[in-house]
RNA sequence: UGCCUGAUAGUAUAAUGGUAGUACAGCAGAUUCUGAUUCUGCUUGUCUAGGUUCGAAUCCUGGUCGGGUAACCA
């Protein structure tokens, strides 16, 4: 039985689009400036505009909104292909609005004979001034009623240099009297005498956003030009250059951006995070960015699963970060090796269990037999986490305590004898025996306990740095509050565990690889691990059922 | 203040004039050599006031509340 799912409201529009004929097949695209890393916000996007070309069989062109000389850098550049490709998605053109500055100085030349277009000498605070408010209609400028061919003249001149920044620009002749304040003579040129990362120093005039994207999509003959709520009302001066130039008549529609709870998702503040040492690099695991992700352990799976599932709408949203923690687990559940790791260590010795003695047991790697099973040593003294051990057992305690009996995983049944603290009241050491004929796999025992807990030998654990991490900020939406978002960061978002102990199987592990460290959570080996250190970064822990118990 | 948008459980998102559904979160239980996973059950919703209609979340009118918008940024 097929589930029908329903559709987007974009999905809609594009399925009319094709049954009515209007397009053959469509033509998105994904039109990031190459100004910094790609956030969750952009997966969102990427995983709409992509997903809609694979859905409808489309093309979609990666295209580089690379207007701004100023602000843009190849290394972003760089980093946005891999944060698009690692996300599982192939472009059908790599394209850059650079490619088309020939062309859209001629779309400007063809507006100044349309008599549609003049350059204007007055400065940025007297433009502001006669542009009006809201309520109030704007001035014609004084250079509104030049010539055509002073325009040309005056702007072939600024396109030869012969103007500094900001002495002249050149504008859209449109209705200074317009409601909508971007259709009061928007400047469509700027004098920006800067070096391009592509066009290096050919040009010193470089188009506004607006006359870049809509003329770019045109070009590529896009034919659903797809961005956020906040472009609205830019579309109608993007139909209207369109309609003037008489070019492919893209058509641009809005969405709600993303936007998640203890996290901010825009550049601007994620800069700041970085430059401002709040968080080591781009790629921090703590940062919502697609390289912070990856480096933390997210999969593209999950994240890909987790925008199709906060789905496509108008409205604005707070999305629960816990949705996210839901896709990354169901996906490592789905995917990630067992071992066995100790984060918080505390020794507990096997008293019956011989000295110098070991013995190798089979643990399985998954939920079933397909992921098949690993060796791990075990001897008489080993690691157990401190939190499982209560010197006086809460109610409903299942692990160990003076006296209870618990299983170590894939190993025996142990009984807790005795344990030893320091004079701070700190527990230093625990004794058990253990029972032989309760060996995991061969249980003859009949002795049924609630608990199991995980454990490293001693003799044959790997120390492994920790990182875990928590959320960024202390609020559910830090854009939201008072004062600077700055305030609101948590200052416990890392904890670094300088020496754990994890499984010898672990010596292979690779860079990237996912790990669930049984009853602890999802890992993964961080790239600054050295031949001396291992460094795992938590992704997510596991649902704790128990610390829910507990607060109660 | 203008203009533009939007409003469905705690959070998201469906229902396109005809049974308000799904996911996450929450709660309760079963299974479990991970207090995980899995499974079962439950709680919780159409901003408001009118109108049209046999019938309104959906259409109309007014109101309320939220968001965007007046860069030589994108």
């Amino acid at each position: 039985m097929s589930e029908e799912k329903s559709l987007n409201f974009i999905e809609e529009i594009i399925e009319a689009d094709l049954a009515t004929g209007h397009y053959g097949a469509i033509h998105t695209r994904f039109p990031p400036e190459p100004n910094g890393y790609l956030h969750i916000g952009h997966a969102k996007s990427i995983c709409l505009n992509f997903g809609l070309a694979i859905k409808y069989s489309g093309k979609i062109n990666l295209r580089f909104d690379d207007t701004n000389p100023a602000k843009e850098e190849t290394e972003y550049v760089d980093s946005i292909k891999e944060d698009v490709a690692w996300l599982g998605f192939n472009w059908t053109n790599e394209l850059y609005a650079s490619d088309y500055f020939d062309q859209i100085y001629e779309f400007a030349v063809t507006l100044i004979n349309k008599g549609l277009a003049y350059v204007d000498d007055s400065t940025p605070d007297e433009i502001a001034a006669l542009k009006g408010s809201p309520t109030e209609p704007g001035k014609n400028s004084p250079f509104r009623n030049r010539t055509i061919d002073e325009n040309l003249t005056l702007f072939t001149a600024m396109k030869a240099g012969a103007y500094q920044d900001g002495e002249k620009v050149l504008r859209a002749k449109i209705d200074m009297a317009a409601n909508n304040m971007h259709m009061r003579d928007p400047i469509i040129y700027r004098i920006k005498h800067a070096h391009h990362h592509r066009t290096g120093d050919k040009w010193c005039i470089y188009p506004m956003y607006d006359f870049a994207h809509g003329q770019s999509d045109s070009i590529e003959q896009i034919t659903h030009s797809i961005c956020t709520l906040e472009f609205i009302p830019h579309r109608e001066l993007y139909e209207w250059l369109i309609n003037q130039l008489e070019i492919f008549p893209s058509k641009q529609y809005e969405f709600a951006r993303l936007n998640m709870t203890y996290t901010v998702m825009s550049k601007r503040k994620l800069l700041q995070l970085v430059t401002e040492g709040y968080v080591q690099s781009w790629d921090d695991p703590r940062m919502p960015t697609i390289s912070g992700m990856r480096r933390r352990g997210f999969t593209a799976e999950s994240i890909r699963n987790f925008c199709e599932r906060i789905g496509i709408a108008k409205r604005e949203n707070l999305i629960d970060v816990s949705l996210l923690e839901f896709c990354v687990r169901e996906d490592l559940n789905r995917i990630a090796p067992r071992v066995m790791a100790v984060i918080d260590p505390v020794k507990l010795i096997i008293t019956n269990y011989p000295e110098g003695q070991s013995e190798e047991l089979i643990s399985e790697n998954g939920p079933d037999e397909t992921y098949g099973s690993r060796s791990v040593p075990f001897s008489r003294e080993l690691w157990i986490e401190r939190e499982d051990f209560m010197e006086e057992p809460a109610k409903k305690w299942f692990r160990l305590a003076p006296g209870a009996l618990v299983r170590l995983k894939s190993a025996y049944i142990i009984q807790c004898n005795s344990f030893e603290k320091d004079t701070e009241g700190n527990i230093t050491a625990i004794q058990a025996s253990y029972i032989p004929e309760s060996k995991s796999g061969a249980d003859t025992s009949e002795i049924k306990v609630k608990g199991t807990i995980h454990w490293v030998s001693v003799a044959h654990a790997l120390e492994a740095e920790i990182r875990l991490y928590d959320r960024l900020f202390k609020v559910e939406n830090p854009s939201q509050e008072e004062g600077d978002f700055k305030e609101y960061i948590n200052p416990d978002s890392l904890q670094i565990i300088q020496q754990a102990y994890v499984e010898p199987s672990l010596l292979t592990a690779k860079i990237g690889n996912h790990y669930q460290f049984i009853r602890k959570g999802y890992f993964c080996l961080d790239k600054e691990t050295s031949s001396e250190k291992l460094v795992f970064n938590r992704t997510v822990s596991l649902k704790d059922a128990w610390a829910k118990e507990v607060k109660k």
